[in-house]
DNA sequence: TGTACATCAGTGAACGCGCGTTCACTGATGTAC
DNA sequence: TGTACATCAGTGAACGCGCGTTCACTGATGTAC
């Protein structure tokens, strides 16, 4: 086998694997006889099961994460006008859909392993992916703050996850969605159609008008973040 | 030990460890030694681990299907006038609560698990929870359907997974989401009040301007339900 | 040009471990006569 | 009232199995002299 082509076999067969069943119910043995490798070969490039679990995430994401990082740079550089929500949210459109033609695979099977990523218990992978990724999603995360119109901070902080929710949960169906629709509809949507179709729901969505009637709630501020332990002194 | 007091307590451990590490990651025997109970009584009272886990959404899903379609019967037989969007997510709501009360655990426990549900590869789960309550959900579907502004059938479809995803990933994060919002802001978020806050967010999602621009999605209509197959010939 | 050695991707078999399940058994309780 | 039997919740130990990992090994390739 030519130099490490092994490597790129087991991550693919590892992705598709990991998208379908999770991880914990993934065994190397399976990801070692879809790949064409030896079971070893696992243990010998990556060191262990965990490693190469974020190994597949590293794959994705770090193309992924430059390119947005990228495209925040060429932004800030501009004339100083807010980016509305619509556009924000086109922004990971493009990139997600940039990034996809790295090869055959699909996009729809990442998004379903980011999915994933949140609702299965892999300490260890949510450590790696803030450590690795954490800056470039606060920095967009900010942005966002900017375009929403004026919004109980903790409302905002909600919503954005209702945001995420959204999307991490229907990528992460999205095989069987697709199916279901194409069966109950006639018509095939591909993941980016789906994609564009979320853009103006999740948008309306942050724009809805604030809900928030405790008190409590809607005083609440952000604190400053702290490293190791909460804000040190009243001020 | 009182006469089978020894289910209920299975029951309470395995809800709660399902929750928190998922079905595969979590053992008999991590279930048992938590319920103080000998490690045969699971396939003893339930049969085996599948049987165990169908029986924990029951406990749940049960009541609360009764009650949503109590509710639904209720609304029925009132004058002919149309839900709003909002008062039926409302309704969910106030279903979700009501059970609440039947033992000292959290809501929120079973919201992930529900989470889970979709995103782990449990085929019996979903088959089983399909059998059991996918008669109420269509109905509940159908009233959404009809509180919808005109919109493309499609579009619609896809909206409602929007809003399912929104509603199951956030519950499913709920407990460390709750964290971060208390040590980001100092406030504590109750779960009833994350629920109320996403009912105006998903009501306008779901209100959001049609994005269908392809003319074969924006005529595509629901096709009849056929148990087997596809609709059998052209209208 | 030829030989000795180092490197390293990949291998095959075995390791110990925790898993879900099974099974013969116990002991308390209820029932029939 | 007393005895024999049936029922059934619960037990303790063992079963076989698939898991992630380890390790001594192979064989191809590159490098030094």
């Amino acid at each position: 086998m030519a130099q490490s082509e092994t490597v790129e076999r087991i991550l693919d067969a590892a992705e598709q694997l990991f998208a379908e069943k999770g991880f914990a119910e993934t065994s190397l043995r399976l990801i070692t006889s879809k790949a064409g490798v030896n079971l070893a070969a696992v243990n010998y490039h990556f060191g262990s099961k965990k490693a190469l679990i974020q190994a597949v995430f590293s794959r994705f994401l770090g193309p992924f994460c430059l390119s947005l990082e990228r495209e925040l740079d060429r932004r800030q550089t501009k004339p100083e006008s807010h980016a509305s929500l619509e556009e924000l949210l086109e922004i990971l459109v493009e990139q997600a859909l940039a990034v996809k033609p790295r090869s055959g695979n699909d996009l729809s099977i990442f998004m379903r392993l980011l999915g994933l990523a949140f609702s299965q218990s892999q300490g260890h992978l949510r450590r790696y992916l803030e450590d690795m990724y954490g800056k470039v999603f606060r920095r967009y995360m900010q942005l966002v703050h900017e375009a929403a119109p004026k919004m109980p901070p903790i409302e905002l902080f909600w919503r954005v996850h209702f945001m995420l929710g959204a999307a991490a949960f229907s990528m992460s169906g999205i095989k069987a969605l697709r199916a279901i629709a194409e069966n109950d509809f006639g018509v095939n949507t591909s993941i980016e159609q789906v994609m564009r179709l979320m853009v103006p729901f999740l948008a309306a969505g942050m724009r809805a008008d604030s809900a928030v009637t405790d008190e409590k709630l809607a005083s609440a501020q952000l604190k400053p973040r702290s490293k190791t332990a909460p804000a040190p002194a009243k001020v």
